[in-house]
DNA sequence: TTTTATTTTTAGATTTGTCTAAATTTTATT
DNA sequence: AATAAAATTTAGACAAATCTAAAAATAAAA
């Protein structure tokens, strides 16, 4: 079956809310597509008359198994592309996203599988975040945050939950990347702060919140 | 300005019309566009108040130089795209066509410059087609077409300019394709035909409508 | 130069995705 | 349990891009 650009990031959202959550929910879903909640109505309607969809009324609603395959082959194009973007045209990581938002939806399949191919394989994208293969598997490493690191255990950092611009910025200016060498060397109970080491940078101290969002992963 | 992807392919069929006949009519429009002439006059309309056309109702169209511009950057993306495709995921070249039209879309100017740049600033594309530079400057070949070849000659196809399905079909048959070496044996005046030896493959006849489609170049 | 044929445009309808405002259902609070 | 608040859905409207059918303008032919 055919989508639209719109039901595509529709159902990427949905997919992306539900894997914390469970159920989605209409508002949920109006904040994270930054729309109105009877937009989102609208569109539910369509999406379930698709099967693509579980959905009751005032219910909360949640993908079908196939609902679940289209979202893992946007997912996958989206990411794919952006491995592209870093890794061959020498983008910094933290500016792919919206043209990858766009690339996620050219619909050749043979096109992603020769992407796939040219790239290498690759198993995770340049956020960290793991790349389904063509049958939706998703590879999976074992991660942890920064915040049950055992203490002056060096560790590489492999993906940051929170993807928004300021965070982004955050990480920037703390010049902490995937890839990077990190170790915690002490940890604040008062308040749950935490004072780590980047390597070649000084030590510096982040805060619990920032923390919870960086993922890490040792041998 | 920002344009549709509608208003991009009609901007885009406008610029190839005119190529060949100067000034556009509604119904060749239509033809090419694959819509009705009713859909064509609508768009004029849009296209005319963004000051992309100089359009006089009844009496045909043509591009502003804005509107040139703009067609430019549409058949440079194609272009870049389509040599992506051919030399870095290894696509056919009579196979890339419809997926470049997808990504000739794509917005990001900083990512068609890092794309040629990565392609190391390709002047062609793989149909032979020139790449117009960022500034909407077209490379120029002295090129002509296999008819007016003198016998005997050795050349390299650079170009085809009827790139219909049924035509690149047709060259596959024959083993030719941008870069074969292509020698003209014999003219029949009768009916225009033409024997030609690609190397490595046994000598043919095409005929000539076939031929006037072939462009070659030699030192 | 009328008449006919062709081309082009208009008028009005349809689909997709969105919106606002109002109505309805569910959830929370007194 | 009654009422207030929040969440969700419906009703009706709008812009974009398309269509059909009919009208208007231009070109061609008798």
């Amino acid at each position: 079956m055919n989508f639209t650009v719109s039901e595509e990031n529709y159902i990427k959202s949905i997919y992306h809310l539900q894997q914390d959550t469970g159920i989605v929910n209409t508002n949920a879903l109006a904040a994270e597509m930054q729309t109105k909640a009877a937009s989102v109505t609208d569109m539910l309607k369509k999406l379930s008359a698709k099967k693509i969809l579980q959905y009751e009324k005032y219910k909360g609603f949640k993908l079908t198994d196939n609902g679940k395959k289209v979202a893992l082959t946007v997912v996958r194009k989206h990411r794919l592309w952006e491995y592209f973007l870093v890794e061959k045209l020498g983008f910094e990581w933290d500016k792919v996203h919206d043209i990858a938002e766009e690339l996620e939806h050219i619909s050749s399949s043979e096109l992603i599988e020769k992407l796939q191919r040219f790239l290498g394989n690759p198993s995770f994208d340049p956020h960290g975040d793991p790349i389904p293969d063509s049958n939706g598997k998703i590879p999976k490493l074992h991660q942890q945050s920064v915040t049950v690191l055992p203490l002056n255990k060096t560790a590489i950092v492999s993906s940051v939950s929170n993807q928004s611009p300021q965070m982004l910025e955050m990480l920037k200016h703390y010049s902490i990347a995937i890839g990077s060498s990190i170790k915690l060397l002490k940890r604040f109970e008062f308040d749950g702060s935490l004072e780590i080491k980047v390597l070649k940078q000084p030590a510096c101290i982040i805060s619990e919140q920032i923390a919870k969002n960086i993922f890490v992963h040792y041998d």
